[in-house]
DNA sequence: TCAAAGTGTTATGTAAAGACAACATTGAAC
DNA sequence: GTTCAATGTTGTCTTTACATAACACTTTGA
C-alpha cells in the first residue's frame, strides 16, 4: 500500500483506542491460557512478530490475523455481533420502509461533522 | 507479506465466515445510511475498492478499515466488548489465581485439537 | 424507458506487510 | 541469585495491499 492511508497511518483517536484496547484483550486472553506468541502464532499460521503487531493493535495489520487470533482463542462469537443490522437501531431508523441494494438518493449521512 | 500466510490466503471456514458476515453487516449499515461506497471511502481516507473489499470481507485487509468502516458508522461501540476480560468466562477460569505478564510453565491449551 | 449514479472488474505501479534471522532484554521458575 | 524461556528490537528481502485509471454492468429515480 502506497504512502501509508490516512486510516492505516494516523487514524482518529476513536479508532486507534480501540484497536489498542482490542490488542490487550486477545493479549489477556493468551496469557490466561498459559499460551506464548509463538504457540499461539503457530495455530494461526504466521511468525510471531505479527501476533506481538496484534496485541500491539497495529492499524495496518490484516484483519485475519485478528480475527485468526480470535479464533484460536475462542473468542471468536464476539464477532457475531458486531454491527449486527438487528441492533442497529439508528441504521433501522434511517432505512425508512425500504431495502435498497444501492445507495442512491439524498444521504442520510452526508455532512454532519 | 510473503507467501500468502495460511490464516489470510486460505483461513478455516469459521475466520473466512466471521469475515464475510461482518463484511455483509457493514455493508447493510452503510446501505441504510444512503452512503456510496466512495463516500464512505472518503471520509476514511482510502480508495473505495478497499471499501468493496470490506464488504466482502476480504480477510487480507487492514484491521483499520474494518474498524474505520465501523468508526464512520457509528458502530465503534460494539467493539468495545470484544474479547473483553471481564466476559471471557473461560480465561477466567484458567487463570487460577494469577495474572502473569508472560506465558510460562505448562500450557492449558497446548494440543487440543 | 433511459440517463445517471453506484458498483464491479481489470490492469499497472509503488510502498509497506509479513517472513526470517540475530541479538538484547525481561521475567518466571527453581 | 541464576537460568532459560518469552518477548522486544533491528534489519533485510520478498510479496502483495492499496492507489489510480479505464471500462462494463446494473440499479433507480424521473
Amino acid at each position: 500500500m502506497p504512502k501509508l492511508t490516512r486510516m492505516a497511518g494516523s487514524p482518529p483517536a476513536a479508532v486507534e483506542e480501540a484497536l489498542q484496547r482490542l490488542g490487550r484483550n486477545i493479549r489477556t486472553a493468551r496469557l490466561r491460557r498459559r499460551l506464548p506468541q509463538a504457540a499461539l502464532a503457530e495455530r494461526m499460521g504466521v511468525s510471531r512478530f505479527v501476533v506481538a503487531d496484534v496485541e500491539k493493535g497495529k492499524p495496518t495489520t490484516g484483519v485475519a490475523a485478528y480475527v485468526g487470533a480470535l479464533w484460536v482463542l475462542g473468542l471468536l462469537g464476539d464477532l457475531s455481533r458486531l454491527a449486527d443490522p438487528d441492533r442497529d437501531e439508528e441504521g433501522k431508523t434511517l432505512e425508512r420502509a425500504r431495502s435498497p441494494s444501492r445507495a442512491r438518493g439524498r444521504r442520510a449521512l452526508s455532512d454532519e461533522f
